[in-house]
DNA sequence: CTCAATCAGAAAATCGATTTTTTTGGGCCG
DNA sequence: CGGCCCAAAAAAATCGATTTTCTGATTGAG
């Protein structure tokens, strides 16, 4: 069990995970009182978590009139991951540019870790994993402004992943791209390295997107 | 006046501009007891307030011990500068190629509001007139992750420019430069705009930067 | 004399109750 | 029948008091 400082942060991280996780419904109400009693904890602190959430983008705030998970839709998907690709290739590149024999190292031992968790079997571990490695590699970026915007993207991409819930998700070799990554990393090669990532989280996302798209499509017609 | 929906967003403005102007100066503590005293209004906004501005990187949280406003450091400001003219450049290149009309307008008015004030004589009608130009400049960018990002961005090198509260600003022609910028991004060329607004910005950070490195190579001399 | 344990005092964090605002639903009038 | 207004209920926002945690000084042992 993971420890916290303080009742807030304890119940940031579990609001967060609900949200991530779809356990909160895109587009559903989130109602202080109803957290309340669901975490035990009282008013104040929910309602200082679901403040930062709602800076975070996790959250949607509606003053006076409450809070919502935030809605999903294929447009804002496209969106998001090409903010994302491009962000996260600037993170790449100064890290690529900085990172030291540390650096390195955790690259090694993180796509190790990665590697070794079957994605199926071993799900919570092997998300906390791929969220590592991903971290690991932008890690010696300087700018602490362009990380902390890249770990929220990260998180909402996340949160597509998981409400969109894909029947069957087409196995790529994702192993593979990974090392492809972490190999141009550690040869010091940016500008290879920077198009192997955006290039893997393209493909990653383009089947989500045709998903969420026909879905869309779908509902237009029922609706 | 500005009216605000509850004393929490009011807090938020409040305890942002005081942190913007300097008032709360690098390094200093800010406590709740003191805060509610002074804008008058309860503990619970107040902290609330301070719980966003921390997660926008305009307060720093320290758990259980308090909240302090963020040092300064010209290395700190580099990184900023730099992290700000990649990602605005991004933001700005998109707008560019999906603004319409309307954006174009928007640009051409908040121009000349800006050049019809003396940046001297009338300082805060100036400040809030910049922030509009170049928050327009960017406004068709379909990304509000990377146009979030971007006034987070902006706040951070505003509070830069008024706490080093530079004597002698040299006196460049900031007005012939946003009117380079405003032409280029309405004749769409994205390149050259993109260009310009970084040079733009890199000019106005230089002279500050300068500002920064020699205080604290004074402050080293005399600890 | 140094270091660690201890003990107020101060400040943050949390709680429970109160106040304000929004929403809901029923009855009334056009 | 449909829109409108008002009262009751629900929910968010705020407050004041209480609890918990930190801080800095003091004291006593080594």
């Amino acid at each position: 069990m993971e420890s916290h400082r303080s009742l807030t942060s304890l119940a940031h991280a579990r609001i967060r995970d609900m949200v991530l996780s779809g356990e909160l419904p895109p587009g559903s109400r989130i109602q202080i009182d109803a957290l309340r009693k669901r975490l035990e904890i009282g008013a104040s602190p929910v309602r200082e978590a679901l403040s930062i959430l709602s800076s975070e983008q996790l959250v949607v705030r509606n003053e006076q009139r409450g809070f919502w998970a935030p809605e999903i839709s294929a447009e804002d998907f496209g969106i998001l991951l090409d903010t994302r690709c491009r962000v996260e290739a600037l993170a790449f590149g100064d890290a690529i540019r900085h990172g030291g024999a540390e650096w390195e190292e955790q690259i090694v031992l993180l796509q190790y870790r990665l590697n070794s968790l079957n994605r199926t079997e071993k799900a919570d571990a092997w998300e906390i994993a791929h969220r590592d490695f991903h971290r690991a590699l932008i890690s010696a970026c300087p700018s602490t402004y362009l990380l902390n915007f890249c770990a929220q993207l990260y998180d909402l991409a996340v949160r597509y992943r998981n409400v969109a819930s894909l029947a069957a998700y087409p196995e790529r070799q994702v192993e593979d791209e990974h090392s492809q990554i972490a190999e141009a990393a550690l040869a010091r090669d940016a500008a290879r390295a920077e198009h192997l990532l955006v290039d893997h989280y393209r493909k990653t996302g383009e089947f989500l997107y045709q998903q969420l798209a026909e879905r869309e499509g779908a509902a237009l017609k029922a609706g």
